[in-house]
DNA sequence: TCTGGGGTCCTGGATCGA
DNA sequence: TCTGTCGATCCAGGACCC
């Protein structure tokens, strides 16, 4: 394990929904919550602002409904946010080239092997550069964790929260960590936390203390031996600049139960052709399909069949799928459907026949065609278009604009633009000819999108973390609620 | 109005071949 | 030839993460 504190762990502070924040100035200072609006939604992200009446991700959207009536309720743009994103991953790849993103918010970055620091003050120096250089081009704030390793750096950013930078230094990780719960750990959910919790262990210490043989028989190998070694604050992962997938999925929760039989077959048949699509999309192909079926008592069962050799033909696949469901018993309902292929490789079973056949494969031609969009995807006409909360319009008349909500045949549009002031709000006909979808504008004007930055944005804040007393970790930045489920 | 979607990893039982 | 063992693989489920 290294001694400086050089791994960089960077965590967006309420990305989707700050990022909704920065396009809407009419939202900012509000409580706004971005997650599935369906009846059996749930929060992806909720503001700060939100946060503070207990709401939190991963929460069923109908109890932060309750929880805050007044919230901003939106659905999520990923392609915006993976467009905001890839700007983040540029800055720090800029940094060095092993650059581990975990989702698209989160990310570390090994700074030694990028030569931009060797030691705490180099590193804090990075991290301060870093977080000046997101809100520049990205108009959002980012919290940042250094420490010797990638645990540590995880937990330092989350102390950060929100808009600051935590430095844990060597030598002070023991006794940082032991007071704390052992949830604090990378793999203690809920199940192991309980799990340990009626063990009588509750903080990290006393993982400690129960020792490494303790914890292989509370919870199995290499859950136990790994537990021991992060309480002891010992984690030598590398960062890890390219993962390869492991498998491809696609999964559906239905508004509503589906009873008939011959519906959750065709819904089986239209997921495995998304998945191929997703499959192919990726270039790759798989031996083992999985369907998963929710049943309407949120029982989940998995079947799985594995070929004799990768495929992406989706008629294979949708067979597949519809042998595995065979298997199943849905009486009563099933609330989700999922199909998914793993065993993944970048050839076919087809691709070696091929190979095999010699010449003969210049005349099989191209495969299939799947990629073209559902049909729902592409309403017939103005009075079928769909207007989802928070999505960017462009009025003849008005401009541009975002929808606040929409039913009963009307559409609420704020018009304002992100560095406009909060802007007006119209509604209009679904079917109002002069109103159409847009592309989401630029957060930052001036910058690689455009320029300045986002009105009260908080100030950056530095601290480091003072050796055995966590609880003067200053994570700067004020703000409420920072704990993430 | 209870509980998304897309992943990874681990465990344990069954099966099969050497 | 029979039996036991061991490792690999498949399968299903659970836990966890963002």
């Amino acid at each position: 394990m290294r001694t400086a504190p050089t791994i960089l762990h960077l965590d967006m502070d309420a990305f989707f929904a700050s990022v909704e924040q920065a396009s809407k100035p009419s939202l900012r200072g509000k409580a706004v919550v971005v997650g599935g609006l369906g009846p059996r939604g749930v929060v992806a992200t909720a503001s700060y602002e939100a946060r503070v009446f207990g709401v939190h991700s991963a929460m069923p959207m109908g109890q932060a409904r309750r929880l805050v009536p007044n919230a901003a309720y939106l659905v999520p743009r990923f392609t915006f946010y993976r467009s905001i994103s890839e700007r983040v991953m540029e800055l720090l790849r800029a940094l060095s080239p092993l650059v581990e993103p975990l989702s698209l918010d989160e990310a570390f970055v090994d700074l030694e092997a990028g030569g931009v620091a060797w030691d705490e003050r180099s590193a804090r120096l990075a991290g301060v550069k870093l977080r000046a250089d997101i809100r520049a081009v990205t108009g959002l704030t980012g919290s940042v964790g250094l420490a010797a390793s990638k645990m540590l750096a995880k937990i330092a950013s989350e102390e950060a929260k929100p808009d600051g930078l935590v430095v844990i230094e060597p030598g002070s990780e023991r006794a940082m960590l032991g007071p704390l719960s052992v949830r604090i750990l990378p793999g203690v959910g809920p199940a192991t936390g309980d799990h340990l919790r009626r063990a009588g262990i509750t903080t990290v210490e006393e993982i400690v203390e129960a020792g490494e043989d303790e914890l292989v028989r509370l919870l199995g190998k290499a859950h136990g031996h790994g537990l021991y070694a992060m309480a002891l604050a010992r984690d030598d992962r590398p960062v890890v600049a390219e993962r390869e997938t492991k498998s491809v999925s696609v999964e559906d929760t239905y508004d509503v139960d589906i009873h008939d039989r011959t519906r959750v077959g065709l819904e089986v048949q239209r997921l495995a052709e998304r998945c191929v699509r997703r499959l192919r999309g990726a270039g790759l192909s798989g031996r083992t399909i999985v369907l998963k079926v929710r049943r309407y008592d949120f029982s989940t069962l998995t079947r799985s069949e594995t070929l004799r050799g990768p495929t992406d033909d989706p008629a294979v696949i949708r067979e597949a799928a519809g042998r595995l469901l065979d298997s199943v018993d849905t009486t009563g309902g099933v609330r989700l459907l999922g199909v998914g292929v793993s065993g993944l490789a970048d050839y076919t079973q087809e691709d070696l026949f091929a190979q095999a056949a010699g010449e003969r494969a210049v005349a099989e031609g191209p495969v299939e065609e799947h990629t073209a969009a559902p049909a729902e995807e592409q309403p017939a006409s103005l009075a079928e278009r769909r207007w989802p909360a928070g999505h960017d319009v462009r009025h003849a008349e008005f401009g541009h604009g975002w929808v606040q909500g929409s039913g009963l045949g009307r559409v609420t549009v704020r018009f304002e633009t992100p560095s406009s002031e909060p802007g007006r709000v119209r509604t209009f006909r679904v079917d109002d000819p002069d109103l159409e979808a847009a592309d989401p504008l630029p957060l930052v004007l001036g910058g690689p999108e455009g320029g300045g930055g986002v009105p009260g944005a908080g100030s950056q804040a530095v601290s480091s973390v003072p050796a055995s007393l966590p609880k003067s970790w200053s994570g700067s930045g004020g703000g409420a609620a920072t704990s993430r489920p």
